[in-house]
DNA sequence: ACGCAACCTGTCCTTGTGGACAATAGCGAC
DNA sequence: GTCGCTATTGTCCACAAGGACAGGTTGCGT
């Protein structure tokens, strides 16, 4: 089976974009960027595009006009047929939906297709593991947890809380204490993490910026 | 379609066991770590295995040896009615293919499965995202814009300065309007998201949850 | 015994926020 | 030309949030 979603091939290779018929019923095949608009403003999302076919002179295609513009509204699906970690990380920053190769099965293409379609991420094994590598050597926890080490045990409770949207009431009987109680405690979290409110506290907590 | 594989089903939810019925055509229901060895020995690999369902005292499941043992040689979905970053690192790094909540549609969890059966791994988008955070701190603002897709252009400006925190008045002087013009688009925008203030809709736009 | 930090609660007050009514103007589609 | 969407601005109001004063009780280390 498969996409019954309309998708757009992007690719100046025909042997590529004739492999990748297969992935949708009824795909559309564009040659460069400029597809890309003309695609979103038909109401379309869907989209795999070939990083790898373009000759190496030519500014990387996420970081253009035409893909900044309209990465937002669709999902895209990027590929390379040399596939390379800091390409990936840099076309997901960019906002595509998946990164794969150029040449995968096109069981695993539908597959990363189907995902991205349903507004998720995919991430193939080898860069995925590599994220998690990286995340668990270089900030051992350090990056993740930073901002509960100068608070109380209480008012890390809190804190945690509130960072989730939470309003006072609920934190307050979620813990069993009193409104005022919540905000004496989150009082002392703004001061010691020296934010203003619980959204930038928020932002902290999560890793934001 | 579901999954032709045996699964193996690791809850002592009954409501949640009875729900992942559907994501096989074979399903195998456990209630303890134990199940896993078996699981293995009998020459089968897939697994979903809910964390959430274990009483906060009890040693966290993928630090005992039951886990440990055969996380190799299965593919493990792990679970959670509460996700968190860090428990969800912790699975990842523990051997697990995939992190979830327990409570997903049932569609993200076959699709979840698939991936993790095709011996790929995966990752929830709020996970992920912030992963890509980390490890590329330099993205300023890239990335994970599916909740942009209903607004206007002018909304989604509103909200991605509402989303880091800016008050109304900041974002009227920054865009060159008035404070009740920002209110007037923030209203939309929490209409349009399905959030109720700006906190949860900075915790959308930041893939949170 | 004393200091101190964590934890808990109370009352005022100011301000930001979000909702409930509005209205006006531009611009593309039918 | 009318319909609908977008962008803009207005007033009034209820309420949550955060700051500014208060106070109180534990428990722990010296």
């Amino acid at each position: 089976m498969s996409t019954p979603q309309p998708l757009l091939i992007l690719t100046p290779d025909d042997l590529l974009a004739e492999r990748w018929q297969a992935l949708s019923a009824s795909p559309i095949r564009a040659v460069d960027l400029g597809g890309l608009a003309t695609w979103r403003k038909a109401g379309h999302r869907l989209a795999v595009i070939d990083l790898g076919g373009y000759p190496p002179p030519a500014p990387a295609p996420w970081t253009q006009d035409a893909w900044r513009n309209n990465a937002a509204d669709l999902a895209i699906l990027a590929t390379s047929s040399r596939p390379d970690d800091e390409e990936g990380l840099a076309v997901l920053n960019a906002g595509a939906c998946g990164y794969c190769h150029s040449h995968a099965p096109i069981e695993t293409l539908r597959q990363a297709l189907d995902v991205v379609a349903s507004g998720e991420l995919w991430v193939g094994r080898a860069l995925l593991s590599r994220l998690l590598r990286l995340v668990d050597s270089r900030l051992p926890r350090a990056g993740l947890t930073e901002w509960a080490h100068p608070l109380t045990d209480r008012e890390r409770e809190v804190a945690h809380h509130a960072a989730l949207g939470e309003s006072n009431i609920a934190i307050a009987d979620a813990l069993g204490i009193t409104e005022r109680t919540v905000k004496a405690h989150l009082k002392a979290v703004f001061e010691k993490l020296q934010v203003t409110d619980r959204l930038q506290l928020a932002l902290r907590v999560h890793g934001v910026r």
